[in-house]
DNA sequence: AATTGAAAATACCGATTGGTATGATTATAT
DNA sequence: ATATAATCATACCAATCGGTATTTTCAATT
């Protein structure tokens, strides 16, 4: 093919979709290259090392979950609406993600492959520190608005509960790849939101009822 | 020495350690014997896999840690008290397991591990599905007490709180872990805990100050 | 004291790890 | 068309991976 910016491109999209099916520690290079349909040579050719493709990587998937977030933060929406489109999105995103797998939740594993990073790996580190603090940036926007439209109770440090959300996000994500149901994120999902943030007791919604794996039709 | 229990121990004990200091995949059988100043013979006498050992290892860790669980859940505490307990531990259990690296926050390598386990690796995942039914437990029995004894605003369902709060520490330790911060760590805790559970605001307390690593002394 | 089985040591296995060195191939600029 | 540099392929490296087979050593039972 001796495209290079498409071998390049093929092999971050597969080093992104074997890190999510595993962990950064556990998937090797070689069958990275084996799975994108390139060879060592070519590996080393575009990154220095493992850990260069994953900083990469993390890079080239927030570039395209930005495209994500951009839209569903439109102005056009309200925050309230804003708000229900990230529960959206983070449902649909496990959804879509999780394909031709038996794994039903993937999480983010940008930030749990270096909730797991030895000391010595920094790069891995720093690479969640980058997108956590490009994350942050939406969260406290749409809690800010939120807030400035008097959909909270109380007052709050809105960087503070941006934060917070990230947290929970990420423990519920991982609680649902841990049990390995979709259904255990959305029950908790919006609740935990809610709380979190303190949205007042009249815009909270319920949530859509759970997909049972059977379809069970009302008799 | 040829005392098997001791071993035995030993091994456990040595897989912990350097399972909290990187991560299951990347610590290999070899050094788990080397650290333990044991040989792989002896290593698989007592353990037919590393997934085994993993597994044991697990269990041997909650046993530890449910000493300290009843310690801090003990009834001549009020729930507030416990809540208070629980909140100390967190961190103290943090600061403990972090002696002798350059790693502030290890967070619990027993959820995180089982969040990157790969498809195959089930035997990982069903331990912590089994260590989180022993947590959800004492979360249950913490919360029914502050929402029996009036500590909590409107009515929640119990049992998804103390989902949600196990959510929110397991996300805020991996994100210590991440900025590689203690106070991190310190700075969210108290206030997320106090959302998710909406404890009254009569009853909320500051956190303790953080201790900046460079004491700065009062002018 | 002899026997026996558990515990542990040693050496080894094929497979895989991240990474390198060197050649071949190809696109592009001149 | 030819030079040149980017792109990629092949072969290889020492080290380590999880695991096994065999032998040695020790402690308890008889």
């Amino acid at each position: 093919m001796r495209n290079a910016a498409e071998t390049r491109e093929k092999l971050l999209d597969t080093a992104i979709r074997l890190i999510w099916q595993s962990n950064y520690s556990s998937v090797g290079v070689n069958e990275i290259c084996k799975q994108a349909g390139v060879t060592k040579g070519a590996f080393y050719h575009h990154f220095e090392t493992k850990a260069d493709l994953y900083v990469e990587a993390s890079r080239h998937y927030w570039a395209s979950m930005k495209l994500d977030l951009d839209q569903i933060y439109s102005p056009s929406y309200s925050p309230l609406e804003q708000l229900d489109n990230l529960i959206s999105l983070i449902i649909e995103k496990q959804h879509h993600e999780s394909v031709d797998s038996q794994i039903e939740v993937v999480g983010c594993p940008f930030f749990t492959s270096a909730g797991q990073a030895g000391a010595c790996e920094n790069k891995i580190r720093e690479a969640a520190v980058e997108m956590e603090g490009h994350v942050q940036k939406y969260s406290v926007a749409l809690i800010r608005g939120l807030k400035a439209d008097g959909y909270l109770n109380g007052d709050l440090d809105v960087e503070q509960v941006a934060r917070l959300l990230h947290h929970f996000v990420q423990g519920l994500l991982m609680y649902g790849r841990v049990m390995n149901s979709l259904d255990a994120v959305r029950v908790d999902l919006r609740a935990g939101i809610y709380r979190l943030v303190d949205l007042k007791e009249e815009y909270r919604r319920d949530n859509e009822p759970v997909s049972s794996t059977t379809k069970v039709d009302a008799a």
